[in-house]
DNA sequence: ACCTTGAAGCTAATGCCATTAGCCAAGAGG
DNA sequence: CCTCTTGGCTAATGGCATTAGCTTCAAGGT
C-alpha cells in the first residue's frame, strides 16, 4: 500500500480521540488501526503495543489537565484561583473523559521518569500557596483538595449521581467548602 | 468429570477474591474456572457471561461496604457517626480493593431494579441526618460527602499519593473538615 | 431395582484481539 | 539509476469469551 505518513503522535492523538469518545477502557490497536486506515501490526512501528498506547494517551491527559489548570490559574490567587482551577479541572474531566480515565493510571507507572511539561499537582499546590497553609498541613491539603475533584468528577462521570440536576451546584459548594476549610487552615486564621 | 458441586454463589465468591488479589480488570472467566478446577465454559451454567460475572462481583461490593457502614455507625451519631463510617469506608476498600473498584461501575448497570440489601449512600445520608442540614442542602451534602471518601480512597489505592506516610493522618484531616463543614451547614450553626 | 429426565460439566468450534516474524515496496540520498 | 532505510503489509500464534451440542450423573417416580 501506499505510504500512510503515520507518526507516533497522530496515532497517540487518534488513540485519544477514540479513548474519549468510547471510554479508555475499550481503547484498542484493532479499532485504531481501522480508524486510520492501516492494518493493526503497522501500529507497532509507532507505538510499543496496547500499553505503550495507554501510557502515551495517559501522558497526554496529565499534560493536558495540567496546562488546563495552569491557563485557569494564571493572574488569580485564593479563593479565586481556587475555584477558577476547580472550574477547570472537572471541564477539562468533561471534555476528554478517555483522557481523564486514562490520567489515574499514571502512578504505576510513573517510575520511568517522565517529563511532565504540566503538572496538574504543582498547579493545585501553587494555588493552595495562596492560602498560607503551614508547610507541614500542605500536603494533607494538597491530597484532600485533590481527593474532593477527583472523587466529584469520577462518581459524576460514572453516573453516581442519581439525578443529573443541581450537579454544577454541588460541585460550587464543594469548592467553596474547601475555600472556607483551607481558610480555618491558614497560619493567620 | 464427577461433579464439582458449584454453585453461582460459590463462581461469584471465588472472583470477588480474585478481582481482590490481582485487580478487578484482570479477573477473566479463564482464570476463574481454573481457580475452580473445570472448563471455562461450565461456568455459564451459573454465571451469564464475563459481564454478568462482573455486576454480580459488584454487587456483593455495594451490599459489602453497605453493610460495614451500617455496622459501623450503629449506636452513633453526629460527628462520631461520621467519623466511624469514613474509617470502615476506607477499610473496606483496603481490605477488598478488587470489589471496591467493582463497585464503581454500579450504577452503569442499576436499571435492572437490583436489589441492595444493605444500600451504603443510604448509611452516609442517615448519619449525615445528624447534622441538622437544611433538607435543601442534604443532597449536596451526600455528594460533597461520598466524592470526598471516593476520592481519597481511589487515589490512594492507585498509588496516587507519593510518599506512603502520613496518609492516615491525611484521611483524618479531610473527615475532620468534614465534620467541621457540615456543622457549619447545620441549620442552627 | 429400573427408567426417565433435567441439569452439570465436558469438548469442539468460532471469532476477536494482541503480538511476533518476516516480506515488500516507496521514497530519499548518492 | 542504484541503494538502503523504513513504513506498511500478510501470515501465524496464542489467549480469551462465547455458543453449540454431547454425555453422564443423580434424583424421583413407578
Amino acid at each position: 500500500m501506499s505510504r500512510v505518513g503515520l507518526t507516533p503522535a497522530l496515532v497517540i492523538q487518534e488513540a485519544a480521540r477514540l479513548s474519549d469518545e468510547r471510554g479508555f477502557d475499550s481503547l484498542s490497536l484493532a479499532t485504531v488501526a481501522t480508524r486510520l486506515g492501516v492494518a493493526t501490526p503497522s501500529l507497532y512501528k509507532h507505538v510499543d503495543g496496547l500499553a505503550g498506547l495507554r501510557r502515551e494517551v495517559a501522558l497526554l491527559g496529565v499534560n493536558g489537565i495540567g496546562a488546563c489548570l495552569q491557563q485557569a490559574a494564571v493572574g488569580r490567587s485564593g479563593p479565586d484561583a481556587l475555584r477558577a482551577t476547580a472550574d477547570a479541572y472537572r471541564r477539562y474531566a468533561h471534555a476528554h473523559p478517555g483522557r481523564y480515565a486514562a490520567l489515574q493510571q499514571m502512578p504505576r507507572l510513573a517510575g520511568a521518569g517522565v517529563e511532565l511539561s504540566h503538572d496538574p499537582v504543582a498547579v493545585l499546590a501553587a494555588v493552595l500557596r495562596g492560602f498560607d497553609i503551614p508547610e507541614e498541613r500542605m500536603i494533607h491539603a494538597i491530597r484532600a483538595l485533590r481527593s474532593g475533584l477527583h472523587g466529584f468528577v469520577d462518581l459524576e462521570m460514572r453516573g453516581g449521581f442519581g439525578l443529573p440536576e443541581d450537579v454544577d451546584e454541588s460541585y460550587a459548594l464543594v469548592v467553596e467548602g474547601f475555600v472556607r476549610g483551607f481558610r480555618s487552615w491558614s497560619a493567620s486564621g
